[in-house]
This record gives C-alpha cells, sequence and structure tokens, in this order.
DNA sequence: TATGAATGAGCATTCATTCAT
DNA sequence: GATGAATGAATGCTCATTCAT
C-alpha cells in the first residue's frame, strides 16, 4: 500500500545514531541480491526497517547513496582483506589465504558480487573510480608485502578473473588446479622463501 | 517526445527483414553506452531508429530482448576472437596479439564493457549462463591452440582481470608491464618454441 | 515469437468456409471466460487455431465481431430454450425443466454467463440492444405458452434473478426452494391445469 | 495530455485526508459510466481530478481500488436500502417503495447499474462475492422484515430481474405492471395484513 | 529532526488496427 | 483472398524526489 512499507516495532526509534550506517549495510545487501539496478529507496528501506523518508533523508540522492555503500563496501572489505593476511607467516600459508579467497564458497559469494557490482558502477560512473583505484592499491599494497609489487599487480588481476570465473562456473575448480594457477603466478622463488623472508623484512 | 520517438524518413519502412539484427545490435550498443541497467525498450528503439512498438513486437520481453543481443554479442566475439589468433605463427606473434587484446584502447572498449556486463548479467540470471559458459570454453579453446589447456585457463582468467583494470585504470599500464605479466603466465618454455611447435602439430 | 500465437497444423487451411462461424464461437467461449473485457483480438485467434489477420480480416472491428458473436449466441441460445419446452407436456414437467435452467449446475453455467455478459454489453452498447430485447421477447413467448404473457414476463424477471444468484452463491440452493419460488410465481392456479389446458390449445 | 490530465489548481492541494475516499467515489463514478472495463487509473484520476500518480500511490493495484471501491458500494447500498424501509408502516406502502425500487428512473439508474457491474466482475473474481453475498444477505434481512425470509429471497431475486430488464427495455414497464408482479411474489396474504402484523411483532 | 503523502516522468507491455505482400 | 509484420496509443505500475507537517 501506500508507501508503509516495512512492518514492525518501529515505534520509539527515533534517535537511531546508526541509522545511517543501517541504511548503507542494508543498500549492500540490496545490491548484493539484486543488483545495482535493483536497488530502490524502497528496497533498501524495507531490508533497513526504516520509514521511506528516513533514507531520502540521510541521503541527497540514491546515487550518493550507492556511492556512500560502495564507499563502506570498500573500507570493510580492505579491513577484511588485510586481517586475512595478517598471521601469515610462510609462504604455503600466503598460497592456502590466497586460494581460500577464490575457493571460498557462499561465505565470500556477497562480497565477491558486490565487488563486481562495484566495478561495473564505476565502468558507469567515473566519480567511482576513486574508490576501485583505492581498493585496488590496497589490495595490491597488502599482497605485495609477500610477493613484490609486479607480482602482486599480476596475481590480483588473475585473482579477478579467476573469482568472476567461479562465481558462473556449473562445478567450482579444484583447489588442486587454483593452486597451482597461483603458485604459477607467484613464480618458481616463492616458495624457495628468499622473496617471502624480503617481504617478512619490511 | 509523445511516442514519435526517434525522428527521420521512417514512413514506408514496412517489411524490413533484417530488423530483429538490426534491433540487436542496437540493443548491444546501448547496453555498453548506458549499462544493462539503462537500456530500455525505448533507448533500444531511438537507437535502432523504430517505433517503440517494434520492440516490444519482436521480442516477448525485456530480457528476452537482452538475452538474444547477449548471444549475439558471444557469437559475434567468438569469430573475432578466433580471427584474432588465425595468423599467428610463432610464440612472439601470439604473446603480441594478447597483448593487444588488453592494451587496446577505445577501439575494444566496446566489446569489453559488453563482456562485463554479461558476466554481472549472469550473476544475476542463471539462464545466461550457457552463454558465459559457451564463451569461456571457446576463449580458453583458441588460446589452449597456442599454450595448453592448463595454461589457456589461466591466461584467461588473468586477461579478464587485467582487462577489467584497464577499463577502470586513471591511465593506462604500460605495454612492457602486461607483456610481462603474460610471459609470466605462459610460462618460461613458451618463447622457447618448443611448445609452440607442439601446439601447431595440433 | 510476435503474434504466431497458435501452434498447430494450421497449414492449407485456406479456404475454411466455416472459419466465420469457428471464429464466432470461439469469441464466444473467449468472452465466457475472460470476459468481455479480457476478449481480445488475439485470444480469440488462439482459441479459434486460426492467424490473428484472419479475425481482422473477417469482421471489421473487434466491436463487430463480439455484435455478432453475441447474436449467434442468441440465435443458438434461442433454439436450445424453445427446444428444451419441446417436448413438455403437463405443468409439472414445466416446473421441472424451468427448475433445471437454474440448477442445471455447470452445464449451463457457460450459457449463464454469456447473457449477463450480454445484458452488460448492452448496457453500454444500445446497439446491442436490439439482441437482448428480442432474446427476451423470444424468451417470454416460449413461457407464454405455459402460464400466459404475464406471468411469463414475471418469471423471466425472477429466473434471471435466480440464475444470477446460483451463479455468485456460495453454495447452491435447494431445487426444493428453487421450485417452490417458481411454483409461487406461477400461482396456484397453474398446477390445477386448466390454464395449461389453455396454453395447448394456442 | 501528457501526463498532466485533469486541469484545475491542483497546485497546493497537498495533505488532503479525504482523498482516497475521493478517489473511490470517483471510481464508482467511472464504473457506473464506463463499466468496470473502460475504469483506468487514468479514468479514475480525471474524474477525482488528481494526478495519476495519486491513484497508484494509495493504492496496491487497480484489482485492489476496485475492489474497495465496490466495497464503498455496498455499505453506502446497504445504508440506502436500510433508509428506504425506514419509515414503512403498511403492507401498502411496502409494496410502494419496492415498486418505486424497480421504477425509479434515472435517479436510481446509477446504482443499478453499479451493482450490476459488481455481480459481473463477482463472476469473474472469486475475492468480490464475500461482497455480492453480504449485499444479498443484507437486502433480504430488510425485505424478510416484512416478508418472511423465503419470500424475501424470491422478491430479492425477482427485482434483480426486473431491474435489469428496466434498464434495457425500449420503453419502460408501466407501474402497474410492476406492482402487480411484485404483489403477485408477496402472495395474497400480504396485504391482509396479518402477515406484515407479524413482520412489525418483530 | 523525521516522515509519509504527493507527484510527474518513465517503463514494460498489450493491443486494435493498418497494410504490403 | 489471407496473413503477419508493423505501429501508435494506451495501460498498469514503479520510483526518485519534493515538501508540508
Amino acid at each position: 500500500m501506500g508507501g508503509t512499507g516495512a512492518g514492525g516495532a518501529r515505534r520509539g526509534r527515533r534517535y537511531d545514531p546508526e541509522r545511517r550506517t543501517r541504511i548503507l549495510d542494508a543498500a549492500l545487501d540490496v545490491i548484493a541480491e539484486h543488483g545495482t539496478a535493483g536497488t530502490t529507496h524502497r528496497t533498501i528501506a524495507a531490508r533497513a526497517d526504516v520509514p521511506l523518508g528516513s533514507v531520502t533523508y540521510h541521503f541527497a540522492s540514491l546515487a550518493d547513496l550507492l556511492a556512500q555503500a560502495f564507499a563502506r563496501y570498500v573500507e570493510l572489505q580492505s579491513a577484511t582483506f588485510e586481517k586475512l593476511f595478517e598471521d601469515v607467516a610462510t609462504p604455503e600459508q600466503f598460497v592456502e589465504v590466497v586460494v581460500d579467497l577464490v575457493c571460498g564458497g557462499p561465505a565470500r559469494h556477497r562480497s565477491a558480487v558486490l565487488g563486481f557490482e562495484l566495478h561495473l558502477a564505476a565502468l558507469r560512473d567515473p566519480g567511482l573510480r576513486v574508490l576501485t583505484q583505492a581498493w585496488t592499491w590496497q589490495s595490491r599494497a597488502v599482497l605485495a608485502r609477500f610477493t613484490g609489487p609486479d607480482t602482486a599487480a599480476r596475481l590480483d588481476a588473475l585473482l579477478e578473473g579467476m573469482i568472476m570465473h567461479a562465481l558462473l562456473a556449473a562445478e567450482p575448480e579444484s583447489r588442486e588446479a587454483t593452486r597451482a594457477a597461483i603458485v604459477q603466478t607467484l613464480g618458481p622463488a616463492h616458495l624457495e622463501g628468499d622473496r617471502h623472508a624480503r617481504a617478512r623484512g619490511i
């Protein structure tokens, strides 16, 4: 009916300091589920369990909201990425974490889809490229600590392609094949440890 | 406005046997320009210079039209891809053609964008995955003639990622860096010719 | 796609002298099923297993087609009505036939619905009133042979209302209640036979 | 044309608390005039002198709007019907009021047409039958106060048929003929007063 | 500050009808 | 004669955004 939208105990939610954040997270959920195109004020409001007016009140426009949602995604994702490699001590561990990144099933589905949605959106809206570029740099920087800058760039691209293929493939690639591709890209020197030693030295 | 839509001498254009194809090509243009989300019956009709009713007459739904447009894209793109490698005789030529693929500026922009739009669309609509899978297999098959199947799969993923990065990068990667990444993925044996010789033997 | 509509062995159906009639009958089917409003050239064509162009070719307009279909309905229905009472010899038989008319389950559903659709259509389109009036006169004439003209008119109206209620009622009225209402409307003299004897004398 | 739709000083009409009701009444006007089939969001909006978006804002779908309009009709009509018989004290008055119901010219035209439109609509949409059934029960209850339940049901059906015939007839039936039919259906006892006396006793 | 009523632009889709073949 | 491609006008509906409260 007329815009009532989400039901539930919304009464008394005034003074909700985290409302903005909650809307952004809801927006990311909706984007992951319905695509950027299927993301509307109304869907977001319903997902966040917030009145429609609240969404338009806190964000100047839908484009603005999406941009901020993607910014939040990059921020959260970067932190997650960073943390993934925090405890990596050996080249073998590094490879395993990277393999997990590609093979990591439905757990990583949401973030992978969001990543591609962001890339596509940035293709159309140059204003979003600061986000994709920041994200790329940050990813490469993390990887570079273990591989050096050139290999990091290559690995980053390879991962991008492999993750997309993994999302679309009828049946998942085997971990072994994935590992082989990664190891090959890292180059023969990687597992000999010297490069890794240098990385730890940084 | 008001239904007349596209201008031009459209009177008497009846019985246009290639209209369907023209609409599909127009749809691909529009997708490349405005994204799948921005692709509407009206935009397509204007681009194809046909009345709105003509677009809905020839295709049962917009989703159907998009699916057929993407199918046409895969078909055309596969043929183009095939032809690109037709005259490749040496490993060096192979590498150059692949580097062109990544660096190939605005000329390749349209088809690259369309490829990613298709990937994203397939992520949302499983019915489109027959297209992405067919396309992936075909690409790998072409590459595999020069690299063997495993390396082909890796190279394919790497190219996917590099092309996306190239599309989004503020300034294009140098051809040298691109070539280095590719050569590294092909493996040291590639340029020594034996692998290529084997490929030619197939 | 695009208007092909009905499938099947339509090839070679040229020179189909009954096509007009078949289209009209299909139209009546569609009206009964989807209502006058839901009746389109395309639905009719599909139902009649005839190309779309054939429907517009044989009838100047949809309104014209509907008018002719309703005319056919009145014609067929009048004949059926006539025949229903053909073998009625006693007042008791007369009452039973009339009760059947009201209680006659799904068998009579189609014709009853069509009757009301025609009434409603005639309310909007005065051109159709020649049909409803002819139908009313004919029905009354048949009934009057057993009841006299005044009672026939009353009975006709009563039947109209009872049939509509029967169509809409959650559970059907009992035959007994229906019979009682009819008998009461016929008047006490009816079953005494003298009136009926007079009717047979006509 | 082009979205502006109805003319008039509509600027500043915001916050119109009775808008919903006004739209429903406009819908009933339109149904009476153009039939359920000819009732569109746009016609209703024009009739209610509200923008198109307002109609779709307040009602989830056109079917929903029509259902609510018909519900309002039944409600209003039931009240009117009730009031018609409020001051009836004698059997003679009762008969006159009922005769008025059938013969009541253009004044009753709108409500009669709406009644039949509702019946037809309920034939197609079972969801509307709660309305027709409620309406039937209520009508019978009012009549039964003067006639007893069985006669009330018969009279209700007779009235339904007579009103439809009156709407479609080229020239109106005479009051006398109408009265005769009603009196005959009420049965000989009615005007003798005993039945009515019983009714008053309730 | 927060909200939901309000609105105009736009969209996918249907369809009666026209017309070249 | 018959057909199906073609078309423009409508239709139901969605939605970003504005704004009175």
